[in-house]
DNA sequence: GTCTACATGTAACTCGTTACATGATTAA
DNA sequence: TTAATCATGTAACGAGTTACATGTAGAC
């Protein structure tokens, strides 16, 4: 998808800045999609310059000045079209099963022993994390965003399940 | 990981082409890692310029030159090394959530619908393309191979039934 | 006095995709 | 005769990362 549209899709929540987008990428939707700073601020720009957002240059006393953005008419629809356009197939990208895979070159067991065990920390950790994001359950719109928090945990569980397959295979 | 690894990783196994490697990463290899065939031949070079492969050229009648590559003592060390270093945490990007996340936004039903739907039909046919694939349980390296497959496949199981939780929600 | 939060950006780079370009052989 | 297989690459673009660059206010 890239980042137009997670970008377009918490403006319409909301009008923000770069730097409010930012936190609300690593904070709320930090499970599904990571943003770089730089990259937002780029893509604002290109957003404006196609007439998807528009901007509006807020002055503070004591603080640099907020350029807050919002969606325009033309913003709205891309976003909606995206909802409805057919999703591109993605193409696996699994480094970690990559190394899984190429670890059996080696006659050393403890290579994938240990590739397992730091897999099983970062997982663990992770679902640490998004256990601790409260969701709400209220409206659909609220219970669905639950849902994507849902859909990674499960996700993580499968891993560590798979994790102790594998290693009662060692 | 970047393609480089995964291209070390099979050149290991066996020495090839850039077009067999494309072909490897295609059936074999493809449910982990999708690689792009004019990168793998842009990677190949670079590969060799740093001295990780060497090239042989083998004259064919009636057919282009095949360009073999092989991994040199440096390349092995750089799989070697790649394979005990710590795996960078990958930020995550999941187009799919990101659409559920924003779906709400309408309040159109059939819009989330829609889109189960869709999601329901690309996990399924993964699922029976990866089912396919038969993996030989053997020697470890084999079986070390099988699991990767086995991977894949209990995470679109997984997406599966996150996706008829999905469902009884709406 | 030092650290965190606020707030903006640019330049250069890496990785991956799409489009372009060529041409013989073999199987259906 | 038409499609698939064999086999190579380049150019341009899009997406994302890293490093660089700047400065104030308020909390501890």
């Amino acid at each position: 998808m890239s980042l137009r549209h997670a970008i377009l899709g918490l403006l319409d929540l909301q009008p923000m800045t770069g730097y409010d987008l930012k936190k609300t990428f690593d904070s709320t939707a930090g499970h599904f999609w990571a943003a770089d700073r730089s990259q937002i601020y780029r893509t604002l720009g290109v957003l404006r310059a196609e007439g998807l957002v528009e901007e509006e240059v807020i002055h503070q006393r004591s603080r640099p000045d907020r350029h807050e953005y919002r969606l325009t008419e033309a913003g709205s629809a891309e976003l909606d079209g995206w909802l409805r356009s057919p999703a591109p197939t993605e193409p696996p990208r699994e480094a970690f099963l990559a190394r899984i895979y190429f670890a059996g070159r080696t006659d050393d067991p403890q290579l994938v022993r240990a590739l397992v065990e730091e897999r099983r920390a970062m997982v663990k950790e992770r679902l640490s994390e998004l256990r601790a994001i409260e969701a709400p359950t209220s409206a659909l719109p609220e219970r669905l965003r639950a849902l994507t928090l849902r859909n990674g945990i499960a996700h993580l569980e499968t891993e560590l399940t798979w994790l102790d397959e594998l290693e009662e295979v060692l």
